[in-house]
Formats: C-alpha cells, sequence, structure tokens
DNA sequence: GCTTTTCTGTACCGGCAGGTACACAACAAG
DNA sequence: CTTGTTGTGTACCTGCCGGTACAGAAAAGC
C-alpha cells in the first residue's frame, strides 16, 4: 500500500554507477548525481539515505556483474592460456583508452580514489580484487591441466600480478601515457612467459 | 627593499608536498594547507596566487629531487640486473606499506588522484614518468652491457612494465591487498625472468 | 623620520556542498 | 469517500570551501 515507485531501483543505481565511474565520487555532486538517476531529491534521500549509500551500492552491484563474469567474456572465449591472458590484457587497455562513457573496471576507478578512510569501501573493493582474482587464477589452472601453462607457476601469485599490471597500466595510461605504449609494454610479460611445457 | 619573507619558500613547499602526498589534493583546504606550511592567508595567496599553484610547484619540486635520483638509491647500490630490479621493487612496496608519513611515490598518488582535468597537471605527471623510466631503462641497459639481461629485451618496454607492476601493486596494496602478498606476486616476474645468456 | 615597497594577519564574501522539512500526490483498504 | 501509508517536489538550512580586501608591520632609500 502506499504511493509506488515511479523509478526503478536498479536502473537508477546502473545511472548512478556510471556518473561515479566517470567523474569520481567525490566530484560528483547529489545533484548531477540525482539528475542522472532521474530523481529528485525527495525520492533519493527517501531511498537511499545518502550519497554515501548510493556508492556503496554500486560497489555492491557492480560486483554483481562480475559474478556473472561479464567484464571477462574475452577470456573465456579462448583456450586457457597465455594468449588467452594476452587478449584479456590487450582488449581490458582498449577499454581503458576508450573515450566512449565509462572505461576501464569500476573497481579501478574506486580504488584509485579511495584514501583508506571508509572500511566499507575498503572491503568492497576487496571483495571485487577477490573475485577478479579468482576468475583469472581459474584460468591459469585450466591452463595447467591443459600443459599450456607450466605447473610450477602458482596461479594465485600469477593472477595477482596480472592484475597488477593491469592496474598499473591502467593508471599510467590515465596518466598520459600512450595506450599502444603501455601495451607495448606489457606484452614484454609475455615474452618472458616460458612456452607450453 | 619591502618587508622581508618571514618563512621558507621551499620549506613550505616541502611541507605542502607532504600534505598533499598524505591528504590528496581535494581533501586538504587551504585552511590545513596553511597550517602545515606554517604560514598565513595573507602570505599564502600573496605568495602562491592559489592552491593549485602550490600543488603545480610541488609536482616541479618532486621531479627535481627524481632528478637527483634520490628515491633509486636502492637501484644504484647494486649491479645491474634482475637482482637489482627486484630489490626496487621489494623496496617500494615496502615504503608502499609503511604508515609512517608519506608513503610511495608522489607521482602516483597524485596520477591516482587526477583525472584528466587540468592538462598541466597532465603534463607534470608525464614528465615525472619519463623521468622514472628513463632511470629504469638506463639500469637495464647497463646490466644488457654487463651480459646480465638478454639483448633480445627491449629496456624501454621492459622499464615501463616494471614501473606498471610497480604502480598497479601500489593501488593494490592501498586498496586493502596484503603488502607480502603483492610482493609474492611481483617476484613471478623475476621468475619468468631470463637468467643471465 | 618620512616615504615607498613588500609582506603579514584577519575579517569577510559569494557559492555550493550534502542534507532536512514539509506540503502535497497517489495509491490500497475499508 | 475517507483514512492510512508511502512516494515526490521544492524551499530551505548549515557549514565549509577557495579566494579577496584591507589595515597594519617591517624593512630600504633618502
Amino acid at each position: 500500500m502506499g504511493r509506488p515507485r515511479e523509478f526503478d531501483e536498479d536502473l537508477a543505481l546502473d545511472r548512478a554507477m556510471n556518473v561515479f565511474w566517470q567523474r569520481g565520487y567525490q566530484a560528483t555532486s547529489t545533484e548531477e548525481l540525482m539528475e542522472a538517476m532521474g530523481i529528485g531529491r525527495g525520492s533519493f534521500y527517501n531511498t537511499f539515505g545518502s550519497k554515501r549509500e548510493v556508492y556503496l551500492r554500486t560497489l555492491d552491484r557492480y560486483l554483481l556483474l562480475l559474478e556473472e563474469g561479464g567484464p571477462y567474456r574475452v577470456l573465456f572465449e579462448r583456450e586457457p592460456g597465455v594468449d588467452a591472458m594476452e587478449a584479456l590484457l590487450g582488449s581490458y587497455l582498449d577499454s581503458v583508452a576508450s573515450d566512449e562513457g565509462a572505461h576501464g573496471c569500476y573497481f579501478v576507478h574506486v580504488a584509485k580514489e579511495h584514501r583508506g578512510d571508509d572500511p566499507e569501501v575498503t572491503a568492497a573493493i576487496r571483495r571485487g580484487i577477490a573475485r577478479m582474482r579468482g576468475i583469472i587464477a581459474d584460468q591459469m589452472r585450466a591452463a595447467q591441466k591443459d600443459g599450456a601453462l607450466p605447473g610450477t607457476l602458482d596461479p594465485e601469485k600469477a593472477a595477482l600480478l596480472m592484475m597488477a599490471v593491469a592496474w598499473g597500466a591502467h593508471v599510467l595510461i590515465e596518466a598520459g601515457i600512450d595506450k599502444d605504449e603501455a601495451l607495448g609494454a606489457t606484452q614484454t610479460l609475455f615474452e618472458l612467459a616460458p612456452s607450453p611445457t
């Protein structure tokens, strides 16, 4: 009973995520936020409580997207192995350098801006990292089963290394380094990588 | 002629850098800034003009520190080669995880916060990146001369890869990943690295 | 000791931030 | 058609932000 909602909560959150993604948390005013979400002040505070709550909700929501593996499609479309990893990194750097709409991983943007205050944000990022790392590590384990990667490699460590390279390249590109240059540099990693045993 | 300054400009800038380093640009209010610098509003605006100007000055100043190579001491204390690179990364991650005062590279903090607006900041970061990359690449070239690294490696690419790993690990650690775990992951890079030709 | 010039301290300003208050609108139940 | 409940729109509040205005202080030149 009572008056029904005039907007879709999830849709509004998606739009909020998009704004945070492109403009960052701090730089986004509540007014911008509400306009992007398509709702007014009343609905905003009545439904979500605060700007920060909305932020946390978008973090949860992005984790959901990760659970479904969406952003990692490139990885699953290939045989597990070095090539798949290289393709993942390549397509990621493409998305970082893309200038249309939200680019790169949302969690990277969030982590970049995050300054260690707000433990809930920290926790959300850590969940995201764990998930991404797990996906990559699984693929590496599969590659090892196929003999496409040496069994001596620690999949969890290697996965975190992959993420460090991707995140680092992301920051470098946003700092003004040319995408292809960054890509070239990261490919050095795969030149080092041992060929199939 | 005229009344003499009552403070040291460079010292004030060093203190400003320290505040930005620990708290970030946006989160630092002019009041905090002036207090840390040890000067009042009048002197602040009379001398520097604006918060942003101070920020830019600190970027120039940090580049100066880089020119002198200070932060890369670890690198010069060792024979050029894989071990030196590993030591550099290790000591860098130590400094990132250190909780006393400013930690990690100032430019990384700046790049993390930077959103591509303000071309002067972009330019300053790029100068910093070029300098750091140059230092590392030079060491790699020296290692190649000694035969401690294979000549097939492109030093400029390898240097940028090193930076991507370091920056990525920096972001990951600040995002809540344990330092030793990050260190372990980055060491995977050196396991891959070919031994002396 | 007066003037000129530069520096310093403080009072103040407009603007915008995130958030609240509250009157009104839209439904369900009876 | 009334009542209870929930959602919506708008006016408004407090607090802080970066920055300015300006009176006075401290030197140098004469």
